[in-house]
DNA sequence: TTTGATAGTGTAAATATTACACTAAGGTAA
DNA sequence: TTACCTTAGTGTAATATTTACACTATCAAA
């Protein structure tokens, strides 16, 4: 058999994007609320067939796109869900994205008529969800509460000036514990990969904080040398 | 549209099983000849088409089995390759799967004509391998390096009673670095999931060394306190 | 000018990590 | 039977990291 004989080979299979942020001093997920069978009317987590011409983090970026409104968004693949039972239609797997955002309600609303709605819900409480929607975003959870110890994700969640009693906060809202005050605000400090503003916190009615942003470059240098970042 | 009246979806991905075990001083990878087109004649992780009726886990284990005749090696998903472009017979995905066994050459020998041969090669001078398996291999290296730090890999890779010169040699050939043996002996030693045997090694021209075992209970339980286990 | 709210700071004790070199045991060969 | 070769096995002091813990500073609003 030679190579341009062989038969053709299709196949379907989709992605979900499992998007947080953090907003009222919790995280949060983005769902949307579908518009079409099966599951029409149910909430779910943003995900569509790909498309035969399309690479996978192509396709994330497309349909969190269409579904979502929100663009340019940095995902990663953590998990291929592929229950033979887990999609009515047929036999679906699904590659799960997930990525951290500061959470914006500007522009998010479905581009497609795919999607009703675009909403946040917090993550701890999740609704009842379409497919194995549930599963896909526990697995997501579990996944950003062990690496949120390890790499800077925090920062992708925080505004791009936040004060040290903010990134705290965020911290112990994922982590669900309590972290001092001090020893928090020594370490974090003693990796040098915060700099400080020179203006402070305006607009407080009690002594202004002092304010940060992460320095990615920083950050990237000294993991290179081998540094480990941990909290 | 009713749910019954919904188009029935098919698909094609596959699976590939990247192997891991320790021999000679270093580490080793499992892989096949092929005896089919395409790349016919070609070195390949051991991998093939998913059937309909069957979950991910399933078809990575009854494939494993197909190509190299080992059973029953648990494995986990480490991530999903997806280019366009990645087979010559059109959109297929691959769910890629690791696991780090103790080598064997007993029973290690192609079930199916799929494969020519399966044989172990050295893990840090891979072959030209068929598709992007090359890609694979070094993603699958790449994430057993880093988790030989955190998790009990290793005594998967050693025999059930072991001398800890044996297990630090292990570590050193991984990591490609050298450990010193007190601190590694103090730390090692320390978690107290080793356990002695009452025998000692036999058979060499030099004191013998004590043989241990690794205790999954009492890792577990430790884990379960919250313990982080580091090398 | 007092009050309320959060920012910001240091130290001592405990623990963990590192660097480092000799003696012990057992088999082999002279 | 003794000397020797090879690998096993062990301790300590110096340094670095982690933990626990409580008060003063600043600012705005009342």
């Amino acid at each position: 058999m030679t190579k341009s004989k062989l038969p053709k080979l299709h196949s379907d299979f989709s992605v979900d994007c499992v998007i947080f942020g953090f907003d009222e001093g919790e995280l949060k997920i983005l769902l949307i609320e579908r518009n079409k069978a099966p599951f029409n009317g149910w909430k779910a987590i943003p995900g569509n067939l790909v498309q035969d011409n399309e690479d996978l983090d192509e396709a994330a970026q497309r349909i969190l796109y269409e579904l979502t409104g929100l663009k340019n968004i940095f995902m990663e693949q953590f998990h291929t869900f592929g229950k033979t039972d887990r999609h009515p239609q047929g036999r679906v797997i699904t590659v799960a994205y997930y990525s951290i955002i500061k959470r914006t309600d500007e522009g998010l609303h479905p581009i497609t008529s795919f999607a009703k709605k675009a909403l946040w819900w917090p993550a701890n409480s999740l609704p009842k969800l379409a497919f194995d929607h549930h599963e896909i975003a526990s697995k997501a959870l579990e996944l950003i509460r062990h690496k949120i110890n390890f790499e800077p994700l925090v920062f992708e969640l925080l505004p791009s000036k936040f004060t040290l009693t903010e990134l705290q906060h965020v911290y112990e809202a994922i982590c669900e514990k309590n972290i001092d005050k001090r020893n928090f605000r020594k370490k974090i400090l003693s990796y040098d990969f915060l700099q400080e503003f020179a203006k402070k916190q305006s607009g407080v009615s009690h002594r202004a904080a002092k304010l940060y942003r992460f320095n990615l470059k920083k950050y990237n240098q000294l993991k290179k040398k081998g540094f480990s970042f941990e909290v």
